[in-house]
DNA sequence: ACCTGAACACCGTTCAAGT
DNA sequence: ACCTGAACACCGTTCAAGT
């Protein structure tokens, strides 16, 4: 009662992304308005902006406030490890915070803890004896799989988008591959159409294929083509 | 003069969404407001919604669209060939229509369309020998590349994006490794940091890689691990 | 120094009316 | 059948004012 005579807790840019943080999680990425926001936070519409400069500031502030979440790079056990577990640790993160893959996949996110994963990563290929160019090369092909997520092909995370045995028979007609492929997922929750492929066993598939591939090239002393 | 009383061109499905492309394509995705399309046609905003149902079925619309300039697909040459050919297709597309990447990644788009290059690339895998299990798997390891694109991982696309040489040397400075590798970049208008990087070599490079493993996979008789 | 109120220039979309 | 006008419930953000 005492305190709450006038003095409102102060606003802070702490209180601010950690709300916007709160409301995403809870209500989803477009729930995330500066009105909203404001609402949430019993202020009106412009008080936000006294803390972040305007709603692109607030997005880089959300995403390395998640990224805090990340330990700091480990230096033992070789490049493979290292990566692979960074990696893995941002995927937690993500299943965490699944607003955190369309804020990056978006905008050109370039905060001090999204260049920090990338170069965590850089690093540990470099000090595996990667050279730069291989690095270099390596990095695109790992693509937004550096950030723990898949591009999930049928399934936009809602279960409710599951189709109607209806649309599923139609879909078998027309897109007979589809069909067949999709049914095959081992899945305990599955339907017709694959849904929820985006499993933990999928993405490491995924992602050791791809450093598979890293480590036969690197193996193969592979260099830039000339030209 | 005659033909103008009155009676200014219809409207039709098919103009809204060349319009619509049309714009998107001139002055980005964000200047494809339902207000603004209308605008581009003479017409008042509510017009629109006699044609297209709401502005997800316009973005469906447009994307069905451009993907219209793909080729059947080819039944010759193999899997790989097949799949190579068709990928780098859609990579045309998308660099003629910069937006379509934006579209494709925010949305889950399952226009016939979108589900027939999918259906065609699972049929590629399918006929070339591979089991749907491993067609299923690697599909997932495809991912957002099956479009056409990288995750850019420094670059935005906007030529003006270019950091300062201030802001070049303070990321050497706290991100040396992201620094050396950008610095290796093969790229005739390269930058410090990384520009322009997706460039087609580089695509291709992670293609190859991504191929190169599923064919290793298939030629080994890979099967679903147990459990 | 920090918060407020009113306003500006936008959105997508509904509903009732015009021709 | 097709287009219009006015309105509703939102946006992000500027600017001048309050305390």
């Amino acid at each position: 009662m005492a305190s709450s005579t006038g003095t409102r807790d102060r606003l802070s840019r702490e209180r601010v992304l950690a709300a916007a943080v709160a409301l995403a999680d809870a209500s989803g990425l477009d729930a995330v308005s500066m009105r909203r926001l404001a609402q949430e936070l019993g202020v009106v519409p412009m008080a936000l902006y006294k803390h972040v400069a305007d709603k692109d500031e607030l997005l880089d502030g959300m995403v390395d406030r998640v990224l805090g979440e990340l330990s700091l790079p480990e230096l033992t056990g070789g490049w493979r490890t290292a990566i692979r577990g960074r990696v893995l640790e941002v995927r937690q993160i993500q299943l965490r915070h699944p607003w955190l893959r369309r804020v990056l996949e978006s905008r050109a996110t370039r905060t001090p803890l999204v260049l920090g994963h990338l170069d965590a990563v850089i690093g540990a290929f470099r000090a595996g004896g990667f050279s730069d160019a291989l690095t270099h090369h390596v990095m695109h092909a790992f693509g937004s799989r550096i950030w723990g997520f898949t591009q999930e092909l049928f399934d936009d995370g809602d279960p409710a988008s599951a189709p109607s045995p209806e649309q599923a028979a139609a879909l078998a007609q027309y897109f007979p591959n589809i069909a067949a492929v999709a049914a095959v997922a081992g899945h305990d929750d599955d339907t017709v159409v694959a849904h929820g492929c985006d499993d933990q066993a999928e993405f490491e598939f995924a992602l050791d294929l791809l450093l598979d591939g890293f480590a036969r090239l690197h193996a193969a002393g592979w260099v830039p083509p000339q030209r």
